[in-house]
DNA sequence: TTTTTCATGTGATTTGGATCCTATGCGCAG
DNA sequence: CTGCGCATAGGATCCAAATCACATGAAAAA
């Protein structure tokens, strides 16, 4: 893993990834930056918890090894802040590999939460940050429970866009896997929609039809 | 929607629903106690946030009607808190009802952010449960994105339990639901596992087999 | 420039879970 | 004691999505 030195240009950063919008000054400046090449790990099981990251670009991998030595992904992040729940744990309940090339920015767990405990308005910056994934997951959750993979588009709209209107904002390929569907499912279903007149599309704007 | 006015037994009410544990006592003096009929409406979208709720027992759902008058389900929570992500929000951003026999705590919502903001405590408890819930989330959602119903037993077991062994606290049929299962595919599943050799069943306790 | 990679899109086939159904045993209310 | 509801359990069938295979075009890398 490389640390890059280089002065860090937080308004491109947070136009990359909104939620280094939330970092206050005081963390901003002992930011680091540091690189990990594919399947480089960033902390193993066990290890005690003295960073905390923010995947700027790339994937992170949360996982376990299972008993077969079969890998279980327990969370993928594509953006955002990885074990942050680790903050109040003492060592890391899982190992952290860098799915591809990735680039992070790194905080130590202590001044980070000497943060969280010094500067109030970033407190609850991160409880209501904290409180919208929630708000998010929950519904992922239940769009995920939802057998048909008409349904769950319909959901999809309904739940993440307003007034039966959603604009798109990433591949049909990606969208597929955060609706739990194999892309050639989401193609097929999303033409049957349309034939059944139930969806209109254009380009990454999608609206169901009465 | 009823109020009882009886004053509440706050060890018991732990023990139903632990979450009523982070409740701090500023807060736990003005909780009112409420009961919900099946089908009653809490709050409609649209609404100004007043109250947060706490469910004890029973489910209350967040939902949205589409624009065929289809409902869909955003959450089901059959315990913790509802609308806990509206504390920011000025107005619900989704109807909630409750969907059996239910009964509530109701705080005042500007009461309960006051709070948060004076004891810092409870803001901090109440950030890690939140991080908690994110955790337990997304790890789930990865769950439910895994197409074979041995994997997500597997899964489960890997990221509830440890060391490849978990008791449950619920029943099949619940569990079957948090997996997004049907139980009958469940009980088959956990029927081939163990024929397989890969799975010990004991009572609640379950353990892969190397 | 050419080559490679990747998102998009469709067809054919397979399969695993949903669905519907029946049965059993347990706890509980009347 | 009886009847009812419910969790557990498994059989038979069906179907929608996974899988595999492949074509195209655009963008990125060489």
């Amino acid at each position: 893993m490389k640390k890059v030195s280089e002065s860090l240009n937080w308004p491109s950063l947070i136009a990359t990834q909104p939620t280094a919008g939330l970092i206050p000054e005081a963390l901003r400046e002992v930011a680091k930056r540091v690189d990990a090449n594919a399947r480089e790990t960033l902390f193993r099981i066990g290890d005690p918890v003295r960073q905390i990251y923010l995947v700027i670009s790339g994937e992170v991998r949360l996982i376990r090894i299972d008993r077969r030595g079969g890998e279980v992904i327990l969370q993928r992040s594509r953006g955002g802040f990885i074990a942050e729940a680790s903050l109040d744990s003492r060592s890391y309940h899982c190992d952290a590999i860098a799915a591809e090339s990735t680039t992070m920015l790194m905080f130590t767990a202590s001044v980070f939460r000497q943060a969280l405990e010094d500067d109030f308005a970033f407190c609850r910056a991160w409880q209501t940050q904290l409180a919208k994934e929630v708000r998010k997951l929950r519904a992922q959750c239940e769009r995920m429970a939802l057998n048909s993979a008409a349904d769950r588009v319909n959901h999809y709209i309904e739940s993440e866009g307003s007034v039966g209107v959603v604009t798109l904002n990433q591949s049909r390929k990606s969208w597929a896997a955060e609706l739990g569907l194999t892309h050639e499912a989401l193609y097929r279903t999303l033409k049957r929609m349309q034939d059944d007149g139930v969806l209109e599309v254009a380009g990454n704007r999608l609206s169901t039809r009465v």
